[in-house]
DNA sequence: TCCGCTATGTTTACAGTGCTAACGCGTACC
DNA sequence: GGTACGCGTTAGCACTGTAAACATAGCGGA
């Protein structure tokens, strides 16, 4: 076979043979664990150790190409976004990136950073420049860092909503549809509301001050 | 003392203990586990499970207060918000939060959603309806329901960037900052951007085809 | 009053995990 | 052709979640 190789007691290029026998389960949803992973790989147990020194090292590999994936699917064959609805499909890609691969999202942001990953690191924050680069196109004269920032958490927490189940996603198009709503529904509130005279009403409703009333 | 009890055999309220103390570990950073939590309960490994019937639905009860908790601080002794800045002030609680109190948080989200906890899942909609009521309430004609879900992803992604590292969080104020900024920006765009006239130069400037150029 | 039932805690055990240490194969280099 | 080192192996540790069997204590009914 192609990843794993001349069959002798030297594999030949088990690095790559593990992260590819882990990409696919992590895609496949079957237990992740470092021994599984060689177990799969028909490998020793402890044989990972000669090629990554933790468990954690692994995953960050696994990011970096998530990572890269990512960037790919958001540039490949298409130009820079110009207008909002751009780049709404510039966030409708993202969330489809989530929703096709969500463990390897998780992977990718769900974790406590490991920080020490340099290849890691510049990999999120090659990301990072891409959507500050899309934002500055669309909106050149505002504070790019800022909308940069906010696009990027909008489609972030929209991502990461759907995956958790706290936003309905029984189909692709439905979640596209919210992708998009939400962009736009973000740029279309009127600057500076005149402040409506705050009515008493508008105390919260069902407020409760814990462990109070029930 | 108060939590644990009465000394015997038998504790007395064990569940709350348990929550409490687990409650404690997630916040103070320790080793989550369920041998752990009954190790500083002062109970035999086995005790929760007279409890909860796994792991899960230990962490179910925890979201649970998670989310009574965020309520809290996103309702407790202020209006629904009137104003834009209103709602970022609203974002800034959120993030807050998440900033405050990482583990817990995601323990809420971070987690692939055990649906089946019934409990769990009426405390996180309400969390939904409470976002709802807020933008209905500063938007009132506008489609709430897109609004909402957009207000609330953009805080939810801000929350999970920043937990993240992807997003620098040195200060509980630069977070802030960072915050408000986001919402503002994000209200700022112009609605329908007359589409420039594509300079070929939109192209993605560090674009490579995976694989090809290197 | 005493008997036994049940809720709640304990002990024991098992399979799986990440990781270390000590060992051995074989390939590449001198 | 010998040898050193890269890479894979086995053995073993401390830990995890979970199940099964056992033990205790306090309550309700005879």
């Amino acid at each position: 076979m192609s990843t794993s190789a001349k069959g002798g007691y030297h594999h030949g290029d088990l690095r790559a043979a593990l992260l590819s026998t882990a990409m696919r389960m992590l895609e496949s949803g079957e237990t992740f664990s470092l021994r599984a992973i060689a177990r799969n790989a028909g490998v020793s147990p402890t044989a990972p150790y000669r090629h990554f020194p933790d468990r954690n090292a692994l995953e960050s590999a696994l990011a970096v190409q998530g990572f890269g994936d990512l960037e790919h699917d958001l540039t490949d064959g298409r130009d820079l976004p110009t207008s909002v609805a751009d780049l709404a499909e510039f966030g409708v890609t993202y969330v489809d990136f989530a929703m096709r691969r969500p463990a390897l999202f998780r992977l990718m942001f769900g974790n406590p950073c490991d920080n020490s990953d340099d290849e890691r690191v510049r990999a999120a924050n090659a990301l990072h420049e891409l959507l500050e680069q899309a934002l500055a196109n669309v909106v050149p004269e505002s504070d790019t860092t800022a909308l940069a920032c906010a696009g990027w958490s909008l489609a972030h927490g929209l991502a990461f909503l759907h995956l958790d189940g706290k936003l309905p996603a029984d189909s692709p198009e439905e979640v596209a549809d919210r992708v998009r709503s939400a962009f736009l529904a973000m740029t279309d509130i009127p600057k500076e509301r005149a402040p409506r005279l705050k009515p008493p009403a508008a105390r919260h409703p069902g407020q409760r001050r814990r462990g109070t009333d029930r």
